[in-house]
DNA sequence: CTTATTTGTTAACTTAAGTGAACGAATCTA
DNA sequence: TAGATTCGTTCACTTAAGTTAACAAATAAG
């Protein structure tokens, strides 16, 4: 499962054998259970996640009910908003799949970045990616309409509309759950017709 | 001018007046017209912008008209996701106002945090700052409704509403013109009533 | 200053999303 | 495994956004 991490991590920096050691011995790999919650609304939190396998949901709880959105899926990385702000939590944060997490804290960051000033590098330019990625994400969002969203997703993240409960990826495109099954049908019949 | 932007940078960092020069000689300060194109669809570019007065904006011409994803104003900074990427952009930035800008590149960039580590440092938190605003705003903007989203508008940049024409704000707010106008109507209508 | 062009609004009509309810299927849970 | 809950879909109806067109007001261009 470390080989996961590293992997990912040797697309910016190169790690030796001690620095990997170092990490693993972080000892930060976790299993967690489907329907485990990870942050709460109002909860201030340190972690910072990232997923080696399994999928984890953000979510509002607005009137009563659930808005998701956001899944992160293998390889994907999530400091959560409370974290950078220092702020109670406005969401929660569950694990929808069997999942294995990389929990992290802001703490133990800092010992590890000065520690490994590369690190520090690493970090740096995954998060300028990640901000030029949600920026791309949302003005795609913006720019369509649910029907081009779903498909657009279906080109993009065929796994998600498979892997997630149907009314969660509505809330995730914007809908209700009753009109992402009629703009299904209404896809259906003109792939047909 | 300079001002402005050494008050911006005391929230992250303190400066001396040695660094505060070495800052004004790199000479970025640029006065740019209401209507410059700054960055064109299919061009290559290295430049960041930070507004220090006016307003620019990001927008993609699809199907042939513009769909405006994005203002910048007073203190807001912007690099452009082909800067990154180093992909021809996808977008257009223009400015809607008579504006002073800084306008950095990203060799300058390099040398600048080489000499000074702090500023690498400050960059780094402020693009987890923007990272995580981008998020609540695309979170905000996928859990409301058209009509939400105006009023959320009014509420956090009222500015915005009276300095940028009405059918750019449209598509910012991701709806046609006439659908504005006419929730306009609804709303002055909900308050008489 | 006069003419074009762009902009904002209104209106009538079409299309699609929201709402509330119903119902089987899948999934917990005891 | 029996009963309860959750989930996905369908339907009828309501509401709001998209579309096309028209027109006045503001702005730009000559």
């Amino acid at each position: 499962m470390e080989d996961l991490l590293f992997d990912f991590i040797s697309k910016y920096i190169s790690l030796s054998e001690d620095e990997k050691n170092a990490i693993i011995s972080l000892d930060i790999f976790r299993s967690v259970k489907k329907g485990t919650i990870l942050l709460q609304e109002g909860q201030n939190s340190k972690e910072s996640y990232f997923v080696l396998k399994g999928c984890i949901r953000t979510y509002y709880v607005l009137d009563g009910d659930e808005k998701t959105t956001a899944f992160y899926t293998e390889m994907d990385a999530l400091t959560p908003h409370c974290v950078t702000s220092k702020t109670p939590s406005q969401y929660y944060i569950s694990c929808i799949e069997d999942s294995i997490l990389l929990i992290s804290n802001t703490d133990m960051e800092e010992e590890v970045n000065t520690k490994f000033p590369k690190f520090d590098v690493m970090c740096r330019t995954f998060s300028s990616e990640l901000l030029a990625k949600n920026k791309v994400d949302f003005d795609e969002f913006k720019t369509s309409s649910p029907e081009q969203r779903y498909l657009n997703l279906l080109q993009k993240r065929p796994d998600l509309i498979q892997r997630v409960p149907q009314h969660q990826l509505a809330s995730y495109l914007g809908i209700k759950p009753q009109s992402l099954s009629r703009l299904k049908a209404r896809i259906l019949e003109k792939d047909k017709g």
